[in-house]
DNA sequence: GCTTGACCTAAACCATGGTTCAGGCTTTAA
DNA sequence: TTAAAGCCTGAACCATGGTTTAGGTCAAGC
């Protein structure tokens, strides 16, 4: 079992190695090691809980929340609770965001359903007309063109 | 039909009203009109846009491809292609991150249902001991604890 | 043994998406 | 008719999540 480079962990996860350096500043890479000479050894455990950070930024944890649960994994199997209450709680978060999400790409299938009509111009030329008409009836400018 | 104010707008929305300044300064509400004293009036039909925004906004879509958008809608009818291909391709992107936080919601999951284990305490701390191992066999100093 | 590419840190820089502040007009309700 | 609440602009400020630069050390191949 060897060890990894911070190049070839860059190059495994498919990020920059700025971004693992400025991970490391933020306190999300505390379990990293690093030599003699002072350059980080990746182990296999190592990249285990990169893959987690990067689940957790995958799905827009804030650094600053990462770094709590990686907290929590360095003082060890006492805070199994607060990882667990962290992650449900981040999972709640989440799939209440794509609750939201689903919703929005509805109105957003529909515009392009619209836009798929052969009658879309008139109908698009109506509702501009209604606009202005609209402004003009409450003698405000008429921003369209 | 009356028309609204930019308060009643940003409470219908949710928004705080310097975030509809932003966006105007951001060309995002070239559509809304202000009265002879400068204030802005907001009409129905600025409701309705502004709600497409906020679709937009709430799928992640940046402030620069919003206003592109908009822009495109203050057009008129010529841009409809356009405005099919940008929305087209944003739901693609939209639907691919979905996937893949499908994907790390799945891995959350496993880690959520291994804490879960009243065998947890013990894993854990099997793994801990052999990050620590995996670090004395390479001769890193041992970051746990 | 020397060059080249990889790595190190610290600090500066950057884009995005707002929020806050200052100073001044407008509208509304007492 | 006047005070309070609401709106205006421009400019400064802020947090987040990085990226870039500078100046130096380290390691691998020739």
């Amino acid at each position: 079992m060897k060890t990894f480079s911070i190049g070839e962990v860059a190059a495994h996860f498919g990020l920059p190695i700025s971004t693992l350096h400025y991970y490391d500043r933020q306190g999300l890479l505390p379990f990293v090691s690093k030599n003699t000479s002072g350059q980080r050894e990746f182990t296999a455990a190592d990249l285990n809980l990169i893959q987690t950070i990067c689940c957790l930024k995958g799905t827009e944890m804030p650094i600053k929340e990462i770094r709590q649960y990686i907290d929590y994994v360095m003082a060890g199997p006492a805070t199994i609770a607060e990882r667990q209450q962290l992650l449900r709680h981040h999972k709640e978060r989440v799939l209440a965001k794509q609750q939201q999400i689903e919703h929005d790409l509805v109105e957003i299938d529909k515009k392009i359903a619209k836009y798929d009509s052969p009658a879309a111009p008139q109908m698009i030329t109506r509702e501009l007309q209604f606009a202005a008409h609209e402004k003009e009836q409450h003698h405000l400018a008429n921003p369209y063109h």
